[in-house]
DNA sequence: TCTTCATTTGACGTTTACGTCAACGTCATA
DNA sequence: TATGACGTTGACGTAAACGTCAAATGAAGA
């Protein structure tokens, strides 16, 4: 017997609502099988966990539940002919281009708040050298939480 | 006389409708001054086009924008004063993580994207061979179906 | 058996981000 | 002068992505 999950065990592992849930299965995006004999329950199998996680992935980039849906059906659709494998490699080239068109966006922005936080950073220490040197109600400084840059890749 | 634009010319040059430009406003994105003696048209200045570059780079990368918003009025924000360097600085650290998640995102996705079109070149060249040895229809094995990249949490 | 609890199917409400008229003003040009 | 071209303010419409009820139904424990 596979694993399986319920509709609430999902909710809970990714954060969402159940009606969430049953939204996506409405949008084509999961299609979990049926449970008992009217058949009402719903049962999610680890495919329909990949492609929920995937969703929500396309989810925190921007993307659409139908541009999401297109992307992850493209995934398990069938290659086994060369058109078809053709084809897919056109979706995927696409694709591509977009999220390296995101990432220049990201790094512009990633840019600009370690510029700014630079600033930032010199003129508070620049404003903390000032008060020192002026005698007034003393405001204790904390000693700053990060500083530390993560690169990827 | 600083440059200015019309609320056409933005809308060109980003390629957007002007509804979009006045909703902006309304969202408290554009502060364009008036023209004229009943102060009807708009005129947007160059910094008017930055918050709307800003924006936009916003909305690509899936932000509200009443996000966006927040994030650019602090950009502009009164930062005179320790505290309210400390309290920019709290901010830019959030957001930075943000985007820095958002880049773990992007990244996943498109280390996806590039395995899917190794297989699937790899695939298409075996077919393309098979197509010469045999000038008939083929049927060759199936690529594998869906197969979990990471496990979460 | 009774109660509780998760789950189900509607069905209507809400927020965001504009689209789409309508009705009007204004300015340059033919 | 009139005729577009462009700009303005309402005001209503719309699509996406759920939220929020309601009413019913099964399964499981006290």
């Amino acid at each position: 017997m596979a694993i399986t999950y319920t509709i609430s065990d999902l909710a809970k592992e990714f954060d969402l609502t159940t009606r969430a849930m049953r939204f996506y299965e409405d949008m084509g995006l999961l299609q979990p099988q049926r449970l008992g004999a009217g058949g009402r329950s719903r049962i999610y199998t680890a495919r329909d966990r990949t492609r929920l996680k995937l969703t929500l992935r396309a989810k925190r980039l921007g993307l659409s539940l139908i541009e999401a849906k297109e992307i992850i059906d493209s995934y398990d659709s069938p290659r086994d002919t060369a058109p078809q494998l053709r084809k897919f490699l056109v979706v995927l080239a696409e694709h591509r281009r977009k999220l390296e068109a995101q990432l220049m966006d990201l790094q512009a922005n990633l840019d600009e708040v370690r510029t700014h936080e630079k600033e930032a950073t010199a003129l508070l220490g620049k404003a903390e050298k000032t008060a020192l040197a002026a005698p007034q109600a003393d405001k204790r400084a904390k000693p700053s939480q990060d500083r530390e840059a993560a690169s990827a890749k």
